[in-house]
DNA sequence: TCTGGGGTCCTAGGACCC
DNA sequence: TCTGGGGTCCTAGGACCC
């Protein structure tokens, strides 16, 4: 109980998520974990690769909870572990009731622990979540603010950098204005966020900061504009054919993700970030190049897919070059059934469809790529590491938790 | 020799998010 | 030796059109 616990980013290259304990030993967000491994050791932190298995079980039980709870208001997924819930139809004095129903009703049911805030916007639900986060006692976890005096509270208690909405760049150019919390951005004009903070994107946030709701609720059947899949190489690649291998995986997976959304594309994208050649010393210092054609007819199909990302691939590679990772892009999604008859499609189309279907039933039921094609190669010495996962106690049978 | 104005569509790149 | 992955939205600027 109570020991550091940190969480690594995919290849198990950067440290993503700390609990309280480990954040006190110093250990930085988004660190690599490579230079944190003293204070790692020292400190007997536990280490884990991260398992979007369990995560995404996980998420998917808490969201269900939330929609369950919250019966005809609508729930917007916005992340893997973040909400929001429309309360329009909840009256005002029952928000702080309803918010705490919602807490302690999903950790009772998932055990998982939430905090909640609520406000008039996006942006200020943002705020309350974060404070109510923060001060575990004060709060309990569901924060409320209905008032201008609990706003102005909130706000001035909220660094701009903290703020929804507010990167790196943002805060820079806010603070050498003098601007330091949510409270004193609140009362800059909205024309000067127009012309300083990226047009209707800075309007739209001033505007939410004094409660005027500018960000919609996102319709939860809305599809996805683009899918891409990259990984980092577990360790730097020098081989075409090995690049080659891991490209065909990724489009495999991206088209599996098409096909899931009931979409094909009209676009692919292939990338790779190089880090130098092969006898220079080691510098981090990576560039990426990439290469894209429009694909004729719009499809899901995965050897078509392969078909056209490897050409991309041959034109990308120089002998001598070392990659560190590589990736594609699927865009131009149009929905499956609008996928134009064309005089010059093969009448095949029909049969390659089921084939996909099928190979996605096997997969989807027995264990991801149970079915693969050769083009993604067997050895796949090019494959991410992952050593410290922990089970995927909730989705494998044969990683069940066990109580002895 | 003089060489408009207004519009649309697309893409690349920047900024942001978790 | 080792530095994540997957998205969204917006803007500027170029190509093209009449």
């Amino acid at each position: 109980m109570n020991s550091p616990v940190v969480v690594l980013s995919n290849n198990d290259g950067c440290i993503i998520s700390r609990t309280d304990e480990a954040k006190k030993l110093g250990v930085g967000m988004a660190a690599p974990y490579y230079q944190n491994k003293d204070i790692i050791e020292k400190n007997k932190v536990a280490v884990f690769s991260s398992n979007y298995h369990l995560y995404g079980d996980l998420s998917a039980r808490v969201m269900d909870t939330l929609r369950f709870v919250s019966g005809d208001n609508s729930v917007e997924v916005y992340s893997v572990d973040e909400a929001f819930v429309d309360l329009k139809s909840v009256a005002k004095e029952d928000l702080p009731s309803f918010g705490v129903t919602l807490k302690d009703t999903v950790e009772l049911w998932t055990g998982i622990k939430v905090s909640v805030g609520i406000a008039p916007t996006k942006v200020l639900s943002k705020v309350a979540n974060r404070l109510s986060k923060k001060d575990k006692a004060g709060s309990k976890g569901v924060l409320v603010l209905d008032t201008e005096e609990k706003i102005k509270e909130a706000l001035e208690n909220t660094k701009v950098d903290d703020l929804w909405g507010v990167g790196r760049q943002y805060a820079l150019k806010v603070r050498n204005l003098g601007i330091e919390n949510g409270w004193q951005l609140r009362n800059m004009p909205v024309e000067w966020a127009r012309k300083n903070l990226g047009g209707v994107v800075g309007t739209r946030l001033i505007k939410e900061l004094n409660g005027e709701s500018c960000i919609p609720m996102k319709d939860p059947l809305e599809t996805k504009k683009m899918i891409a899949t990259t990984r980092m190489f577990g360790s730097p690649v020098f081989e075409l054919k090995d690049i080659k291998e891991a490209v065909a995986t990724y489009v495999s997976r991206a088209a599996e993700k098409l096909r899931r959304q009931c979409c094909a594309a009209s676009a692919i994208d292939v990338f790779v970030v190089t880090n130098g050649h092969k006898e220079e010393k080691y510098v981090y210092s990576p560039q990426s190049r990439h290469r894209s054609m429009t694909i004729p007819i719009a499809t899901s199909n995965t050897h078509e897919l392969i078909q056209y990302a490897m050409p991309l691939v041959d034109h990308l590679y120089e002998k001598g070059v070392k990659y560190l990772k590589a990736g594609v892009t699927l865009s131009g999604l149009v929905p499956d059934a609008s996928i134009q008859a064309n005089l010059f499609a093969t009448e095949n189309r029909n049969e390659q469809r089921h084939l996909m279907e099928t190979i996605d039933n096997i997969n989807f039921s027995q264990r991801d790529d149970m079915i693969k094609y050769a083009a993604t190669g067997l050895k796949r010495n090019w494959k991410m590491r992952q050593e410290m996962r922990s089970k995927r106690y909730t989705t494998r049978w044969e990683e069940l938790y066990e109580i002895k």
